[in-house]
RNA sequence: GGAGGGAUGGCAGAGCGGUUGAAUGCACUAGUCUUGAAAACUAGCAUGGUUUAACGACCAUCCAGGGUUCGAAUCCCUGUCCCUCCA
């Protein structure tokens, strides 16, 4: 959510930022329903100061026995007048909140315009394409021919977009896991978090996903209904909200894994071949709450712990930066990582890190108490993936493939497999 | 499954429907005292919003949402969460 005030004293400074967005903001509609709330509020308060002053009034009357009834008839009237003004306000300030919520951010001015990920920036390259001197597999045929990705399965106990492993590759994929987990927590110095996989609406409000993109989630109905997380960056972000947290935890590191669900609404067709897109996938999220002046520096340095993954797993991988019309909803930046698939012959991302500035936190209302003013402010967020570990095996299983069609375990996924060097049918 | 009790400021914990945004203690900040520290004493210390050039004034908030009332932390209803006891 956008400053208040922002949008109140410079709609057209907003417009042009939003706009970069390719989204649009009458500037007429807002000024009109601004001074339409100042009327009203100015008003209504007007009106409740009235009502608490003849309240006391009538109150110190009675406790001296004095008759109150003359000015129990000259309030009689105050309610009414109080409860319509109220309504008014009310009815106002919901049409003006409806506009913010639906504004995504504004972006960072180095954040470069464009349409979609054509536009994006590649900022730099790590690590060498591996040549193969046999006919290179993809994840699929690979995992088929070992016996362990199954898709029929998924099919036939879930749907389309579900997927199931067995045996080694299971477990590489638990390793990819512990791998992440353990080195984030022990080499970057995260605090790990296990947090619920379904959470409730003002959660997905904070961080959001709601109002404007209930359709991407799964959604288990009621009266206050659940939903599936679409990463972890919703539960763990909200450990903050209501919080003013205190100077000397700042910044605050946390690290999860979760699966994720996401809906895949209006992805038809899209990556129908393969565990690239599917409703569940597992995720370890990297996710800080730190002070304003810090964010950029930070987003960075998260970024960094990203990709000493990609790294220690010895994958080829890119860094871009998404140009305008790629950046979503609530971030002011993002970097995507993506890691290079031999099987598809292309890089494909498994990472996104972005910097949120105060973005989440204002509907969080997640703050800090800095002691220089003894006030609260608002926190930036900052999170990422670190891996999407679903993406990390196939990506661990197309380039470490052989040509008989084993694959061979990395270096420092060893220890979390036994005995195993080399999965092999 | 049945019966009760509770939710109040950073924490603990008071609060007959009436100048209660809220006692008190702890914590915290500043000052006095001290060579320094501790102790003691003094003062300050919620959040959000409106309005103002500013000082300030005002409004809202005692789990959430409704209701009763001139007036609600306090009474009523609904919901959420916590706790205790019985089976």
């Amino acid at each position: 959510m956008l400053d208040p005030q922002l949008l109140r004293n410079d709609p057209e400074y907003v417009k042009k930022a939003m706009q970069r967005h390719g989204a649009d903001l009458d500037v007429d509609l807002i000024t009109a329903l601004e001074t339409r709330r100042k009327a009203i509020q100015v008003k209504t308060q007007t009106l409740q100061n009235e009502r608490n002053t003849s309240a006391k009034s009538i109150g110190i009357a009675k406790s001296k026995g004095e008759d109150i009834q003359p000015l129990l008839d000259s309030v009689s009237q105050l309610g009414d007048e109080l409860k319509a003004a109220e309504a008014d306000l009310n009815d106002i300030q919901a049409q003006m909140q409806s506009i913010q919520y639906a504004l995504p951010n504004i972006l960072s001015d180095d954040v470069p315009t464009g349409k979609d990920e054509e536009q994006n920036i590649e900022l730099r390259k790590w690590g060498s394409i591996p040549n193969f001197d046999f006919d290179v597999k993809d994840h699929v045929d690979l995992g088929q021919s070992l016996s362990g990705i199954d898709f029929e399965a998924g099919a036939k106990i879930a749907g389309a977009r579900f997927v199931t492993l067995s045996g080694s590759l299971a477990r590489l994929q638990r390793a990819l896991t512990q791998f992440m987990l353990d080195t984030h927590i022990d080499q970057h110095g995260y605090r790990e978090a296990y947090v619920p996989y379904l959470v409730n609406k003002d959660s997905l409000f904070g961080t959001g996903q709601l109002p404007k993109f209930e359709e991407d989630l799964f959604k288990m109905s009621g009266d206050s209904p659940y939903y599936l997380i679409p990463t972890a960056e919703v539960p763990v972000t909200n450990l903050v909200r209501d919080a003013i947290i205190n100077a000397d935890k700042m910044p605050l590191k946390y690290v999860a894994h979760t699966p994720c669900f996401r809906s895949e609404a209006g992805a038809y067709g899209r990556d129908m071949r393969g565990m690239i897109r599917q409703h569940q996938f597992e995720k370890v999220e990297l996710v800080q709450i730190v002070k304003a002046d810090e964010s950029e520096r930070l987003h960075e340095e998260l970024t960094q712990h990203a990709e000493n993954i990609l790294q220690a797993l010895n994958l080829p991988y890119r860094l871009m930066l998404l140009c305008s019309g790629d950046t979503g909803f609530s971030a002011t930046k993002t970097y995507d990582l993506e890691v290079w698939l031999p099987g598809q012959d292309s890089y494909r991302e498994i990472s996104s890190c972005s910097n949120f500035n105060d973005f989440q936190a204002r509907r969080l209302k997640a703050r800090w108490r800095n002691p220089e003013t003894g006030k609260p402010e608002l926190v930036h967020t900052i999170n990422g993936s670190g891996l999407a570990v679903g993406r990390t095996l196939i990506a661990v299983m197309e380039n470490y493939q052989q040509a008989d069609g084993s694959i061979k375990v990395p270096d420092v996924l060893k220890p979390y497999m036994g005995a195993i060097e080399t999965i092999t049918l």
